[in-house]
DNA sequence: CATATTTAAGATAAAATAGTATTAAATCTT
DNA sequence: AAGATTTAATACTATTTTATCTTAAATATG
């Protein structure tokens, strides 16, 4: 008897980790849904948008050692904003998760390609890079949470 | 004593796999180097451009089995292009190494993410990767391995 | 003060990705 | 035909990322 070979291949493309994904989620469940400045509950948020919770919360630990976020313990504890949201940008959270430079290295992992010696896809690359930092630059918590309850976006499942 | 414990954080945002950018550079490193439909030796492409001959192997084996390239086994053997370099596309080797869905999933993995159900960053994000996409699509191999001759333009170290 | 609640921290496990090593098969050269 | 060269295929190891679990510390409440 001959064995059939199935061979499977997930496909996966990450742009964003995980854990910054999760914590641009969770920001954005705050600034939408909770009254300034107040401390939410990490429960409540892991289970309205569906992501474990002890991830979450060690995701939050980077964020208050950073400096973003203020927590407290004990009941009626959780986390809070430390700054206002229009003081908030996308690109904090990135670079608080994923590193500071989100879209801002070479496309084929060069070191120090840059305009002095650049790599075959650094001037095509160089420009959505740059527009995508702008985007990420000026784009604040303020701002999404308002569009996300005027125009009903969802943040999970 | 007290000890003292150093933390440090090594940063990595991922655009495209290790194995993908390494079959990007190698391509290239074949349009740009050597006559059209030569094979080219495996081991050479991994000295040439310092990538693990192993890896790089494994690579160009997915390559192989997408009929990208062919291959020949025995002295003066190696891969080589089975297309045209003008037939050749950048999102072709991309798609078959890390998937056909770069760029076109949500930013923020949220599953069934559209215009019938958008997440906050829908509208902004769809726009880049267009574009990224139509970049991608369009750039040909032959495009590039002209560039590269013609500015100049380093693959490796 | 005791207890319940909640985050912090660390240990551990599982999964995905990256890298290395070994052996097999094909082909050329002599 | 024998031996050398080179890719193919497989197995193994290491690293990184993601996820889970346990214990500790802080705080509020009765």
């Amino acid at each position: 008897m001959r064995e059939l070979a199935l061979k499977i291949k997930i496909y996966q493309v990450k742009v964003l980790s995980k854990s910054c994904v999760y914590g641009l989620r969770a920001l954005l469940y705050i600034v939408s849904e909770k009254p300034r400045g107040a401390f939410v509950n990490i429960r409540e948020i892991s289970e309205q948008l569906e992501i474990s919770f002890h991830f979450l919360t060690k995701t939050f630990q980077v964020l208050t050692e950073e400096g973003m976020l203020r927590s407290y313990r004990g009941p009626n504890g959780g986390i809070a904003l430390v700054k206002e949201p229009e003081d908030i940008f996308l690109i904090d959270i990135v670079c608080a998760l994923d590193g500071p430079d989100f879209f801002d290295k070479c496309l084929l992992g060069l070191a120090g390609c840059g305009e002095a010696a650049p790599c075959p896809a650094h001037d095509f690359w160089i420009s959505h890079k740059a527009a995508l930092r702008e985007e990420f630059s000026t784009t604040s918590l303020a701002k999404m949470g308002t569009k996300i309850n005027k125009e009903k976006l969802r943040l999970g499942p």
